[in-house]
RNA sequence: GGGCGCGUAGUCUAGCGGUUAUGACGUCACCCUGACACGGUGAAGGUCGCCAGUUCGAAUCUGGCCGCGCCCA
């Protein structure tokens, strides 16, 4: 209840609301989700954890808007809602970062001591992890903070072991050598979805392999990678290559060593690639590799390469030992051109594999490394979604789901980095066997020995992280929340981790808890800037969500993420996408402004639609609309729709409510129960737009919500509107329909007339019965808003006056007294007239057409008579007002 | 190379078999009208990438071509 009037400040200052209502939210415990809440519809949903080490981008707030319009909505709703927050330990990347911080401060990481290094790690993370905190907060997200969790806390640990324990008694674990990707610059294997392919110029050299007989001249082979020939065991023709046939079988000597090694033949050689004959060189090339394990008679190839990507062993000339591979490819080129063995170099464009995290070239190493079996994991996953258990937005990335799932390959999880989950496995030294407990062992399972040696690798971080719908919830424990919130209702994510992480959970939930972990699958869009590149770090082109925010206010940034941003596109972000949100918040709060004056003291809360008590058509037609809107965003909402609920409300808010309504409004009825009504239309109308736009722009609409007559603590924990209360009213709206148009037509002729602002000039209507009946109701807001005056009423039959403006709608004509002599001007008229005429030859054509009466529905045939029939009509009076032969205009 | 998607006013975008193709930004004209100039009113601006086909009827469906993007090799 109000007893003074309410106002709100006229400067819309977002700022310092936004900050004031956090702090309320927080201090209510607003968003605590129920423990054991009643009923069985819930709502829940996980944050995607951002990496603890990263700041929040404009990806991250788009992503965020969604998930919070979606929470907000169904809080609102009444369902018991938990969105979770959470940081993800990243365990690559943030060692990536750590790394070039203490190298600017001169430290290399490598060189410190296991605990100090580790330690200046765990430093960052928690520097780190409020400003992620902070930042999650400021952007308005309601999360429930009480059930913050984070990728290395105690219970992921657990919730790791359990799950790498589980699969490894399954024998969906293995400890194998086998080709991975390599990053030389970390010194790790990282997992083929951690390289990213580019094309880059390149040479491709030609080398002189001669023949280990000792007969003159040799093989041509042709390499991009010279500095590892040391490595070769053979090389390789096709089978039917002419050129080469009868050569099998006999041995060529590796240039510089002179080593030999056999010529074999394989179907996988491509003859058109260079001279048809390839080098072999196992442990670094994936394709090599599977030629070798088809050729058991090769022998066992030489490792060539350290850790870090430099040359390194006995097959290798002891000059090149220690060079990195470019330094060594350049040696090895001087050297086999001294040597004779270079015959030529052409330049050659190819794809070369980078490490997403370091931008080294990925070397292709053969190692020892832990992989998951995914084949028997994928097929539970894939069948959730074909049989519509999860469903996802926008559908057509669906088939991109299926066709990775059906060509996976086993996940490499092992990494050779200092910080992560320790890779839950300790060898004996006594007996050689391992040990794998949930809890951590101390004496071998095997033969009870105390001399275990722990595995010296840690987990990829997608190892925790794609269990974190159900072990952010408690698992694998079963605890209430997991009992109640799992599976949760939907997933939002960027779709650039589809494979890393989207499908990874429906696996593992799958697979852990036997059920999908989540029933719906969004995908939103990439955020690109104004000249249409995709927003990245990279280039530097995604400005900081803060420092946006302290621009126009959170809202409006929530707002410009969102609106102009269809959930399945990629959407443009800049100056005009902020500005458009602030307007609009903006327009918001000034509509309540305009409102509050309005609101007499003492109203009480707002429980429903006024009734029916002195009602204009404007009320009718405004709760109408409102309902209509109420209705779409419900529907866009559950449809997974956030950006078209926004256009709904933003288009009904600025269009119909404030620049129409409100424009009826400022002009109340002269009797009191028409004034009243249409004063309860309005702050019914605004207070339930306010309502609907909470989950947008929470902050503005809590700050307005409080300024109108309210019941409760919060508007974020209000009640969601009841789109069914306000009436529906077809009549009302084509009615209103037509008072537009009268009005539109009428401001139309000022302007083209150049009637000057301030002049109120006569105008005319010529219509039927109904239609003047109609406009002479609601002559005072004709009047007004098209400025004229007085406004008066020709019979149908009557003739036209001349010398007047006018204009031709399908209910009738409008005309408009000129204040200046002059002819009239007729341009819109004959242009209109133009257009008409030549839809009505369209509509005459396709009457006239046979098949048309014949096949299309009759409805559609009815329409187009009908159409004919109005455009002929419209035509004939458009032709009168040009060429008119009527009388002198009626008195004015 | 394989797959997926997209080409609609200067820009971004809605529509995805049947009205005069939607809205926003920008542009032009008029207006500081009593909530808002971060505003109001009105206007201009489009052979819906190109070519065939299906259909009584195509921006919309099908095929081909051209251009662009993304994912996977």
């Amino acid at each position: 209840m109000t007893d003074a009037p309410p106002t709100v400040p006229s400067r819309f200052d977002p700022g310092a609301l936004a900050a004031r209502w956090q702090e309320a939210w927080e201090r209510a415990e607003a968003f605590r989700a129920p423990e054991r809440p009643d009923g069985s519809e819930r709502f829940s949903l996980i944050l995607p954890p951002p990496n603890v080490t990263g700041v929040l981008t404009l990806g991250h707030m788009l992503g965020g808007t969604v998930m919070d319009v979606f929470a907000r909505y169904h809080r609102m709703r009444g369902l018991p809602t938990l969105w979770l927050p959470g940081v993800d330990h990243a365990g690559l990347a943030t060692q990536v970062e750590v790394r070039r911080a203490l190298a600017k401060q001169g430290v290399r990481f490598e060189e410190l001591p296991r605990a100090e290094a580790l330690a200046a790690v765990e430093k960052w993370r928690v520097d780190h992890e409020e400003t992620i905190g902070r930042q999650l907060r400021a952007a308005g997200f309601s999360l429930d903070w009480s059930r913050y969790r984070y990728t290395r806390d105690p219970g992921a640990v657990r919730a790791t072991r359990e799950a790498f324990v589980r699969l490894y008694r399954e024998g969906l674990l293995y400890r194998a050598e086998r080709m991975v990707n390599w990053d030389p610059r970390l010194r790790t294997a990282i997992s083929d979805l951690e390289v990213v392919h580019a094309e880059q110029n390149g040479t491709l050299v030609y080398l002189e392999y001669r023949w280990a007989d000792g007969s003159p001249g040799g093989l041509e082979v042709a390499t991009v990678r010279p500095e590892t020939i040391f490595g070769d065991v053979a090389v390789a023709v096709h089978p039917d290559d002419a050129r080469y046939a009868g050569l099998v079988g006999r041995s060529v000597l590796v240039p510089l060593v002179d080593r030999p090694v056999p010529i074999v033949a394989d179907a996988a050689i491509d003859p058109a690639f260079g001279s048809g004959v390839l080098k072999v060189t196992p442990r670094h090339d994936p394709v090599d590799l599977e030629l070798f394990r088809r050729h058991p008679e090769l022998a066992m190839p030489p490792e060539i390469f350290d850790p870090s990507a430099r040359l390194t062993g006995e097959a290798v000339p002891a000059d090149l030992r220690g060079c990195d591979r470019e330094e060594a490819r350049k040696r090895t080129v001087e050297q086999l051109r001294a040597a004779g063995r270079l015959r030529r170099e052409t330049p050659y464009r190819h794809a070369v594999a980078r490490s997403e995290r370091s931008d080294a070239v990925i070397e292709p190493r053969l190692s020892t490394q832990w992989f998951v079996r995914m084949r028997p994991l994928a097929e539970p996953a894939v069948r959730a979604v074909r049989e519509g258990r999860v469903r996802i937005h926008p559908a057509r990335w669906t088939n991109t789901y299926f066709r990775w799932m059906e060509e996976i390959q086993d996940w490499c999880i092992s990494r050779q980095v200092l910080w992560g989950h320790p890779i839950p496995v300790d060898r004996c030294r006594a007996c050689g066997r391992e040990t794998v407990e949930v809890e951590p062992p101390t004496v071998c399972a095997h033969c009870g020995a105390a001399d275990l040696e722990p595995d010296p690798d840690v987990l990829d971080t997608w190892f925790t992280s794609w269990l974190w719908p159900f072990a952010a919830l408690g698992w694998p424990d079963r605890t209430a929340d997991l009992d109640r919130y799992y599976p949760t209702s939907v997933l939002v994510t960027g779709r650039d981790i589809m494979f890393f992480w989207v499908a990874r959970m429906m696996m593992a939930g799958e697979h852990f808890t036997g059920r999908a972990p989540f029933e719906e699958i969004c995908f939103t869009g990439m955020l690109r800037d104004e000249s249409g590149r995709r927003m990245s770090k990279h280039l530097g082109n995604s400005p900081e969500p803060t420092q946006v925010m302290a621009e126009r206010g959170v809202d409006a940034l929530r707002f410009a993420v969102l609106f102009p941003n269809p959930m399945e596109e990629d959407g443009p972000f800049g100056r005009a996408a902020l500005d458009g949100g602030g307007n609009f918040l903006t327009k918001i709060w000034n509509l309540v402004r305009f409102t509050l004056p309005r609101v007499p003291p003492g109203t009480p809360p707002v429980e429903g639609p006024p009734g029916p008590e002195g009602r204009s058509l404007a009320d009718r037609w405004i709760l109408a609309r409102y309902r209509r809107t109420a209705e779409e965003v419900d529907r866009a909402l559950r449809a997974f729709e956030p950006s078209r609920a926004a256009a709904a409300l933003h288009a009904f808010a600025w269009h119909d409510l404030a620049d129409r309504f409100v424009e009826i409004a400022k002009e109340p009825p002269a009797d009191e129960p028409a004034a009243r009504a249409a004063r309860a239309t309005l702050l019914y109308v605004v207070e339930r737009t306010v309502r609907l736009l909470h989950p947008f722009a929470p902050h503005t609409t809590e700050e307005l919500w409080h300024a109108l007559p309210h019941d409760g603590p919060l508007l974020a924990r209000a009640a969601w509107p009841d789109p069914a209360e306000a009436p529906e009213d077809a009549i009302a709206e084509a009615e209103m329909e037509i008072v537009l148009e009268t009005i539109r037509l009428l401001r139309n002729l000022r302007a083209e007339e150049h009637v000057p602002a301030d002049s109120i000039p006569a105008a005319w209507v010529r219509a039927p019965a109904a239609t003047r009946g109609l406009l002479e109701r609601e002559r005072p807001t004709v009047e007004r808003l098209a400025r004229v005056h007085p406004l008066d009423f020709l019979p149908p039959a009557s003739e036209p006056p001349v010398a007047f403006g006018s204009r031709v709608a399908p209910f009738g004509e409008c005309y408009l007294a000129r204040p200046a002599a002059g002819p009239a001007a007729t341009e819109t008229l004959a242009r209109e007239r133009e257009m008409l005429a030549a839809l009505l030859a369209k509509t005459r054509g396709r009457l006239a057409d046979e098949g048309f009466r014949a096949r299309a529905p009759p409805a559609v045939v009815r329409e187009a008579e009908e159409k004919a029939r109005e455009l002929a009509d419209r035509l004939r009076r458009i032709d009168e007002h040009l060429s008119p032969s009527g009388s002198e205009p009626p008195p004015a």
